[in-house]
DNA sequence: CGACCAATTGATTGTTATCAAGGGATGTGG
DNA sequence: CCACATCCCTTGATAACAATCAATTGGTCG
């Protein structure tokens, strides 16, 4: 059984709006499961009676083209949750992009003890909202930014989004190489990297390691995300 | 007082779950309301507390580049809902296509309804799940596909959505012009006309009209949607 | 009929994808 | 500890695609 009191997320997740004996039962219903980098957990169509908490870790959301194009079209971050409840079948595949650990749920108990519970569901909807948000946000990026803002966009989101799990104050660590960041921006690698190399050479970011990035200029890095 | 026993969504509409008298306090709580076509409901930025079932009509969700450029990141169909529930300023414009109806609803008294009427709370839930995976889709033809791809995917979920309102049998209507697909798909006007010019030069469709598309091979749309 | 607006068409430019080769780090086995 | 292989990233040359700039057409309405 997992222990929920330990849990580095039990704050954030949608677990927090469950006290004592609800708790308990939902922690009952949970199954802890380790994801080493690179494996997938959903694959896309499938109809997987699965929902997860992510308690560490980064895993990404991907749409595939007929011709093997990818699309990313989410990332997931501690305390995020995972999968379709009331279901439907997953429309994305889920593949984790560094070492990560979940809470999984079936979906069938998970649907029915949210039915029961609507402060959990009420967590459910609430992020929901705001991934929908920060979907609907990215496909600006998508539709109408040239590689260049797109680049700096995405740093700096990383930036935020990474800040809150890193808490190094210079820079962050990115949690993937230059092929996952062209499939977020909808670029290709060579553009990626180029728009990289260019921000260096501006002196606007450093890239002390393949994976490491420390904004040096962040307004300069504001004005060119457009 | 609105009469939801006459309208039109009542089947499909989040108030669907209600039930009698439950029907009666929240329609109490409604404001009908007439949008022409052009006007904004609601600005990005603003704290707008309001929500809304949209009757009759399509509106369109928009966010706008710093320079002017602008992306749609959604449409609104009858029986959808507009706003964000739960405090939050809206992050994109809302704007009517078409001569639209909605009924609207005082933000606060919504939210105060939903959490005391989990059914509710439920519909909501479900259907911001369901954006959110078209929302994700589309992120993948922004992202990946060509312009011949982007307009002809467009063409085949325009049939799809607009099916279930018009059910002319051979084509269908599109709710606006050359303009706002070119917004939706992230391209230019121009860009846009050419691919649908060719798609009529090649009799994959027939344009009797401005904005109406009669698709004489869908096969071959399929094909060309990639 | 003429004015106006939306859409189309044409010519050209610019950006990004594609194709191709060359570094540079990391890890393994000799 | 070094040679070598591998993987990922960078850099370069070229081509394709879509954007931009610029007219023109066509449909609608006073």
């Amino acid at each position: 059984m997992s222990n929920c009191q330990s849990c580095p997320v039990r704050g954030r997740a949608i677990c927090a709006s469950l006290d004592g004996d609800e708790l308990a039962a939902f922690s009952r219903m949970a199954r802890h499961q380790r994801v080493p980098a690179g494996h997938t957990l959903i694959w896309e169509g499938e109809d997987v009676p699965l929902i997860a908490n992510v308690i560490g870790g980064v895993l990404k959301l991907v749409v595939a083209a007929a011709d093997g194009r990818e699309q990313i079209v989410g990332l997931v971050f501690p305390s995020d949750f995972i999968g379709r409840p009331f279901g439907k079948e997953s429309p994305y595949r889920v593949t984790a992009l560094t070492d990560a650990e979940v809470c999984i749920y079936n979906r069938n108990s998970f649907d029915a003890f949210a039915a029961a519970h609507p402060h959990l569901q009420h967590k459910l909807l609430r992020r929901t909202l705001d991934e929908l948000d920060r979907a609907r946000y990215w496909m600006l990026l998508l539709g109408r930014k040239s590689a260049s803002q797109k680049v700096a966009s995405f740093l700096l989101e990383m930036s935020d989004r990474l800040a809150r799990l890193d808490r190094k104050e210079a820079g962050f660590e990115l949690p993937f190489g230059r092929q996952q960041i062209a499939d977020i921006l909808g670029l290709t690698i060579e553009t990626t990297s180029r728009q990289l190399t260019r921000l260096r050479a501006d002196g606007i970011v450093d890239l002390p390691s393949r994976r490491a990035v420390v904004i040096h200029d962040r307004d300069a890095m504001e004005r060119m995300a457009g």
